[in-house]
DNA sequence: ACTTGCATGTAAGATGTTACATGATTAG
DNA sequence: CTAATCATGTAACATCTTACATGCAAGT
């Protein structure tokens, strides 16, 4: 369902193409919310026959021609009903954290690499979110300025509280967990 | 591919039945890894004929029969080498952050109200981990002490973070934003 | 010659959700 | 009498992912 308040999201203000959707799904909101290209171009001709967006062609030379989609009157009431009203708690699904739960039937030399190499990838995420937040915090105050701030702000300190986990973690590893004998049987 | 991994998780140790799976994915692993009851029978099934865990059926008196799932020793094999695989990073998918994005284009008095909702909804949860963990804490260290810690920590910093977040935003919102008057247009 | 960027889509399959379906026992 | 707990499933639908498919232009 929040696919389509997805896409309304971004379409506020400006029109956008697929092809620039796909773009803005993999850069920002793609921390707030993930889609690939078959899922929007379904989805956008979804709005359209709803009438929540509209459509025109925009024909041009030297590269193919491409569809513009802008929020209709109803879209931008349907996104902003929906804005206000109260969001459930996510269950999350996180592949990491899932694994971490057998990391004490692991070689522990392995588990604490494999948080290593976590740890990096989300070093260098909020990294990129720093250099974000920078960008936005200069910009002039307006709604899309105060949206951007609050998501980065979510992106930083969740990026953050994972590199710390991962300090934790293989703190943890190396304290209690000792190599296991080879062929022991663990439970 | 890791609702698979999820369930072989949690038969690590101990037989568990279908009935009993659902309620590991409605509490603590839940948090990690979510999981309806279809989809749970239809995956016991599956690994079943892959022969990745066993059934036999309990015949009990005064309750309906129930059929208790145990790992195979392939199973256990394919979970742990799959423990020991790197994670990829998570695109997460969160309705509130996504709302957050056009924060700044509602009634900001509204928007702080869904802060406060949602800030009291991962108060809740972060409670009720640290009653969790501290439970946890005090069992004697072994393999699934470890990765409930693990798991736990996670989740707390993970919670916590979200109450700051609510915080920082309410206060964002306080600052910058002002009543937009009836029937204004913002950008 | 090969890759990257621009730009759009379809098809098939895997996964996830919601509603339907049953039926005994125990507690309020 | 009503609701909750135990216990298992099916059917229909919605969503998401991966692979297939095309084609021009510009840069290396």
């Amino acid at each position: 369902m929040s696919l389509k308040y997805a896409i309304l999201t971004l379409l506020v203000g400006r029109p956008l193409s697929g092809y620039d959707l796909i773009h803005y799904f993999d850069g920002s909101v793609g921390f707030v919310w993930h889609a690939t290209h078959p899922q929007i171009y379904r989805e956008l001709e979804r709005l359209r026959r709803q009438r929540l967006v509209s459509s025109r062609l925009v024909v041009q030379h030297g590269r193919p021609n491409k569809r513009l989609f802008s929020l209709t009157a109803r879209g931008r009431r349907d996104l902003l009903a929906w804005v206000a009203t109260p969001a459930p708690l996510q269950t999350m699904k996180d592949g990491m954290l899932l694994r971490a739960f057998s990391y004490g039937r692991i070689d522990p030399k392995v588990a604490r690499a494999r948080l290593a190499e976590y740890r990096h990838l989300h070093e260098e995420r909020l990294a990129h979110y720093r250099g974000l937040a920078d960008a936005v915090a200069a910009a002039p105050t307006d709604a899309a300025r105060t949206g951007a701030l609050l998501t980065l702000q979510a992106g930083l300190l969740h990026e953050e509280s994972y590199v710390r986990w991962c300090d934790w973690a293989t703190s943890l590893l190396s304290r209690t967990a000792r190599p296991p004998r080879r062929g022991a049987r663990r439970r």
